[in-house]
DNA sequence: CGATTTTGTGAAACCGCCTATACTGGAAAC
DNA sequence: GTTTCCAGTATAGGCGGTTTCACAAAATCG
């Protein structure tokens, strides 16, 4: 089922066969016709192989994610997967599950593969890994690795602004003891939020007591224990944040156990604007994290590589405070 | 940096480099050597596209789903990729947003770059943009289409199983007045659901009463105003199902606004098991749908298609109940 | 009406890899 | 010492497209 075929129903060369399939204005309409009805019939589809074989172009990008069951993910997927839909790319897809040396296997697979673009939104990186990319001339674009930067393209997230938003709407509810959950300090994303807290704490000359900062395990158990600690510590902040929403979420749950009313006797705030957090009672005020921008930007990036443009500076996105109904006056 | 630079620096001919890389064992070690040390050094990656062109297979798989952003969806895109994974198997990824129109082009698409396998993970399905697929001997998997049993590799869930445990646990605690929280007929998956629903309240001699079925629209606000409607009319019953978690979760905040308490006063019951089942309060009892298994099922019928291996008969996954805390003995 | 330009089409050369077939040199058999 | 055989290697063709270049046909012009 080669162009071939096509050509002889159509009475034409393999040629004009290629010229319609690629819409080249040297054919005269009615050849034009006569292929068209061809294929058609034929029902011929054109192999991508040969195609890309002989266009060094595959058309197809590579996107390498961490874990796709964090909920943080499928935004971020969905929206590059749309982009690429819409300029005819296609996307493979992997996922590392936070382990360094599958990343490796991953970017393995996709510069065996042919990718022309790779996004890798990881949290986890090594550096080591990336080098066989640049040589080939595979355009790369990284998620919030200032290190690298300079190196490969980034998409920084300026975690900053986000609590420097999320402290004013407390300060300005009249909390001024705010404690925070922390995460691993072997996550690097938990150890950049943390940082950005005590600067936005800082900044706005809050007290950053000991004790107020516990450290949880990111997911809704370590939220419940760091919740407990924080309740069991005597002078009890008048509001917490946390590293992420899912330990938002088991704070919550710590909190609503211990008898305390969540926003009345106490405010809560997330991290990353996951769907739950317009689930659980109260909604979830939390810091959100735009995941269609981190998308647009990377595959943006990789676009501009690939079609040779310049490429512009850095991009960086914003989070933003949505308040919902966990957070409120301080109670008198 | 084709096969030939290869060849050159290890001073063999181009065949002799085909047959290392394909792991030939007529080859002597010396020579194999040499090659092996010519590829390092000059970090070559072979051509994946003239590979496939010239064998005619790409070990490229397919995977549609509808909505990666409906939780359902990320497990069972993790452990098809996974799966996929260990088998040296690429995954090219697309979603349709419910939309028949973006099937389409999805397996258009896939069709077009060549995969061998396409599994279709949608709850919407259009037989006519099938039509092309199997033509091309591409394997082809569905999920949950029994109208197409026969003509494609069908996963299929058993829904009655699932529901005839809850509707069994249910009675259990006492529940014979039991309203149903259903989705809109135009979701097949929904249709089948409720279909299933009714099925096991006739088993178990249940009474389905008028105005005890409710639609929503499959999201939680869908959810939270069908338990109104529940709730308006006179007659309340002491259990409610829903088709899916979210209007399960939507039911949960319309009834604790209306001040009932759940479960004291009304049990509640979802479907999927997504992870926010565990998240809410009180935590919702649900009958979980096994994502892995269905991913599972649905790898391993496109693996033996492409293997040529003969077809077991058409897989079946059983829903089975989790029991959480949003469901109690019936209020005396 | 012949010369020149434009326009449409075909033949053939690739793209990088695999592999059937042909060939080589040396060991084994005679 | 020749023949036979075989392991190891090279040559060449083809997978299915795209594209350059050459050429034929039609259109334009003097």
């Amino acid at each position: 089922m080669d162009i071939l075929q096509v050509a002889k129903r159509a009475r034409v060369s393999s040629a004009t066969v290629s010229r319609v399939l690629n819409g080249s204005n040297l054919v005269r309409p009615a050849t034009t016709e006569r292929v068209r009805r061809a294929i058609a019939e034929l029902n011929y589809v054109r192999n991508p192989n040969a195609r890309s074989l002989r266009l060094g172009r595959t058309r197809l990008f590579g996107l390498i994610v961490s874990d796709i069951k964090n909920p943080f993910f499928p935004e971020l997927i969905d929206a590059f997967e749309g982009m690429a839909a819409e300029q005819g790319i296609d996307v493979i897809f992997t996922h590392t599950n936070y382990d360094t040396t599958r990343l490796r296997s991953c970017i393995r697979r996709m510069v065996e593969r042919g990718v022309e673009g790779i996004a890798i939104m990881t949290s986890e990186m090594d550096e080591e890994a990336l080098h066989q990319v640049p040589v080939r001339g595979i355009a790369t674009v990284l998620l919030n690795q200032p290190a690298l930067r300079g190196k490969y393209r980034n998409v920084a997230v300026e975690y900053s602004e986000g609590f420097l938003e999320a402290l004013k709407h407390l300060q300005s509810l009249g909390h001024r003891e705010i404690g925070f959950i922390a995460g691993p300090s072997t996550f690097s994303s938990a150890l950049r939020r943390r940082e950005s807290w005590e600067t936005a704490m800082k900044q706005l000359r809050l007290p950053i007591r000991p004790g107020r900062v516990v450290v949880g395990d990111m997911r809704v158990e370590g939220g419940a224990n760091a919740m407990k600690g924080i309740l069991a510590g005597g002078n009890r902040p008048t509001a917490v944040l946390a590293t992420n929403d899912l330990m938002a979420i088991g704070a919550l749950h710590a909190a609503v156990s211990a008898g305390i009313r969540i926003p009345k006797e106490m405010s809560l705030c997330g991290f990353d604007d996951l769907p739950v957090c317009g689930m659980v009672v109260p909604q979830l005020t939390t810091i959100q994290l735009p995941r269609y921008e981190i998308a647009a930007h990377a595959f943006e990036a990789l676009l501009q590589a690939v079609r040779g443009e310049k490429q512009t500076p850095c991009a960086a996105v914003y989070p933003r405070l949505v308040i919902r109904k966990s957070t409120g006056p301080v109670a008198k």
